[in-house]
DNA sequence: TCGTTTCCTGACCGTATGGTCAGACAAGAG
DNA sequence: CTCTTGTCTGACCATACGGTCAGGAAACGA
């Protein structure tokens, strides 16, 4: 007969719960802030009785923190599309193109990110020493690369980075405003197309990387 | 004698008490969420029995709500900046000069906000439909005579609003993560400055404001 | 001074929450 | 089949929370 799941029992079933688990979190965390969510609620969302989420996750805790380190990965791996870009227009024009698309496919992720840094990234703290100011700074020296040859206007890069992130997350944050602002419908395919033109064409031109 | 305090004694006694439990909350709430927040939190910071609280705010989503309705007043304020202004260098930058030492003084408020909309505006929805729909109607409709009037490009008015509330809140919002990046230090006085000269820079020529 | 209103607070209550645990059940190994 | 290991869960517990309340203290008006 078929055999759809060639891995062992065991460990289909753990990774299929732990997945299911994650995702109902990430909604309610989301929703309700790490402190406003319950572990009852998210058993609810993912259909599992709540000692079985205790027996996946020790704590409350140890949950979110996964929830934590899956968006924060997503958004490392978008970072790439930055690098092997002969110039600005393209690096970073992918860049926003990347984070664009994570703040609409994530926007529960990105929530979580935003409460939990601004709580004063109790539980991240350690990634935004070491992980995140490495990448930074990279990205700085990259950024400096492309002033230095005359492919885009002198700017802080730090500040630009700063911008990158807020326009483009912005659009998940507060997606719930700018959904209210929209007459109360979700943007449509062509407004997110245009937001993304829009986003790239002010930067990309703020930065004197476009006429 | 002299005499410190000319109003009744009542009246001021109820002033400095909502005063000083507004400042504990608004600092709770942005530290802890809503959810995270306890009443008992709340009390300890304003150095009051919690049962004071009680006597004045009767509810905590009271107490928030008041919190709320705080920063959003003290942003319609600053909008003013953007009125009578010639055109959008002086309009514009005056509002992002306005927002960005919102928030910086105002941190905490900024947070409580975000943490607001992000998780749905459950109290405050009906500012967003009212208030704040009728202000970004008509500051696109400014936006869109300067554009008429050939002072800037043509971009879309709203998502240069989105632009301009996500790259000034970030600060505020993000500003332990940008802590973090600055070494652990909070931002100096000619950071600030330099903050400010760039998002204003970066926007201004975004939008062809400025050359 | 006396009565009234406002302010204040320790003690208390019902509820909801994170977490535990004993034991049932299923999967794999031999 | 048997034993071991991993999976599952209803019932339970201690704690912490938002909110209440009776009654005392202070301010005020007459």
């Amino acid at each position: 007969m078929t055999d759809p799941a060639r891995q062992p029992r065991r460990l289909e079933i753990r990774q299929q719960n732990e997945t299911l688990i994650l995702q109902a979190a990430e909604k309610v965390f989301a929703e309700a802030g790490f402190g406003g969510a319950t572990m009852q609620l998210i058993a609810d969302l993912a259909g599992l009785p709540k000692a079985n989420l205790h027996y996946y996750f020790a704590t409350k805790e140890d949950l979110y923190r996964r929830v934590v380190q899956n968006i924060f990965e997503i958004w490392l791996n978008a970072a790439q599309s930055m690098d092997d870009a002969p110039g600005p227009v393209e690096g970073i024009g992918a860049y926003i193109d990347a984070k664009m698309d994570i703040s609409r496919r994530h926007p529960n992720g990105s929530k979580v990110w935003a409460s939990e840094v601004m709580h004063g990234a109790p539980v991240i703290q350690d990634y935004l020493e070491t992980t995140l100011r490495d990448w930074t700074t990279d990205r700085a020296a990259l950024i400096q690369r492309w002033i230095d040859a005359g492919q885009m206007r002198p700017v802080n890069p730090e500040h630009l980075l700063y911008m990158l992130w807020a326009t483009t997350q912005h659009y998940a944050d507060f997606g719930h405003q700018i959904e209210t602002l929209n007459g109360g419908k979700p943007l449509s395919d062509a407004q997110w197309r245009e937001a993304k033109d829009q986003v790239k064409s002010m930067i990309l031109r703020g930065i004197g990387a476009l006429p």
